[in-house]
DNA sequence: GACAACTGGGTACGACGTACGCAACTAGGA
DNA sequence: TCCTAGTTGCGTACGTCGTACCCAGTTGTC
């Protein structure tokens, strides 16, 4: 599991170099395949392998293209990270701007929920990345220091990340348990009845048998909680 | 790595019943060795061969105790949860509880970074999980509707998880490539000047450059943006 | 005392990432 | 044009992992 760890990052490390026999395949093949496989199977269905053998070739070859499954994670993620249609520049809308960096996200994590299961030790700068960074700040940019827009993306962000793996493992949950949401909602499932039973936990209560939001389709939730974000936003720019 | 997926949680599987001979260890005593492992090496050195080793038995003697090594990092996690004293009420002052419960995620996170590579997928309510929601939920209890509160606890905790996140892989990086805080900053590493030269991210530029907040120490960075963030929640709250 | 339920723990299986080595190939310099 | 250094695909092998299965020994209940 451990190896020489290197501290660049995979795109400072060109493709390749003149000289020797024309590469059967590339970067770009190897993520394309590793992704459809992740898709399909989950994060870790997506070895080696697995990998090589959907290219039909052997393991190891794949070493000749990425110096490591990690960087080849790198270039999973970057390589997914616009789904919908970013503009070179920002509209001038800011409020235009967030809710398409959020619905983004929230696509491509539902495209690809093998996301979930990444623990990123490289901040890994990727052309996609920068390029989503770019258009994030400049949508931003409207006249508060740089530091503000800083804290209002990480909170953006954050609000959107946790709500939308929140709703993929429910929805894997779902799957898995072969269970509907309404049984899900009545029954609770046995152990939140029994917590319920206890008495202890009042707030809890409140929010299985008050709360509007989890009765909502995701799609609902999402919208209803990134506009309620998004007013927070709001209120720490310039009025116009 | 894939079994026979149990969809309960490892709360509701009592720990022991009568009969048989007196158990020699406990679940208690296994997540014990299981994090003091993870402290110290790694989420990846916490193997079950290695925990029962610690603890002076054989590995599939741990399934006595625990259904599989996702039930056991369930118990590792619910154990960390709390680290500052949690009192078993709210203080009145929802800004101070709030940041309470901020400052208890973040020292939890820098004592246990294993937590970051962890993907849950069973929802995991726990003792102190419980516990902990309690109080955040009544520390908001303040005159707004239950799903407000919901979204303003998401936005909190999504900032809070997201920045603790980025400083603790900050400081892997920096102990394990052996730099200074200093040198990171001034060289930015050869891949960040690279891109800086293309001139094609001028966004990126301005925060290389302008931001103040990355010189900050990591604690001076959590209390100014934690504060900002609790100036956008004090927008939504009704005022007394 | 019989027996059912449980214990600790050894062995084994099928994965995994990847170090190493080797024959085949190809481009640049002579 | 030929030599040779650099690179290719890829098979083999090692050490790791989680855990299924098995069995002898221990203990509480009847």
């Amino acid at each position: 599991m451990a190896g020489g760890e290197r501290q660049v990052s995979i795109w400072s490390i060109p493709e390749r170099q003149g000289r020797g026999p024309r590469p059967a395949y590339s970067r770009a093949q190897i993520t394309e395949a590793a992704i459809r496989i992740a898709d399909a199977d989950g994060l870790d269905a997506a070895s080696m392998r697995r990998i090589a053998a959907d290219l039909g070739t052997g393991a190891m070859s794949l070493y000749r293209y990425v110096p490591s499954r990690d960087d080849l994670l790198d270039l999973m993620v970057d390589s997914v990270l616009l789904v919908r249609e970013i503009p070179d520049r920002p509209s001038g809308d800011w409020r235009a701007d967030l809710t398409l960096i959020a619905e983004n996200t929230r696509e491509m994590w539902l495209r690809h929920p093998w996301l979930a299961g990444l623990h990123r030790s490289r901040a890994s700068y990727g052309p996609n990345r920068l390029r989503l960074l770019e258009f994030a700040f400049g949508a931003l940019d409207v006249g508060i220091p740089v530091d503000e827009m800083l804290i209002l993306l990480d909170m953006l962000n954050g609000y959107v990340e946790r709500v939308v793996r929140g709703e993929i493992e429910w929805t894997r949950e779902m799957r898995q348990s072969g269970m509907t949401p309404e049984r899900w909602m009545t029954e609770s499932g046995p152990y939140v009845r029994e917590l319920l039973d206890t008495g202890r936990y009042p707030m809890f209560e409140r929010i299985v048998k008050d709360a509007r939001l989890p009765h909502m389709t995701p799609e609902q939730q999402f919208r209803y909680g990134l506009n309620h974000v998004l007013d927070r936003i709001a209120g720490a720019l310039p009025t116009p």
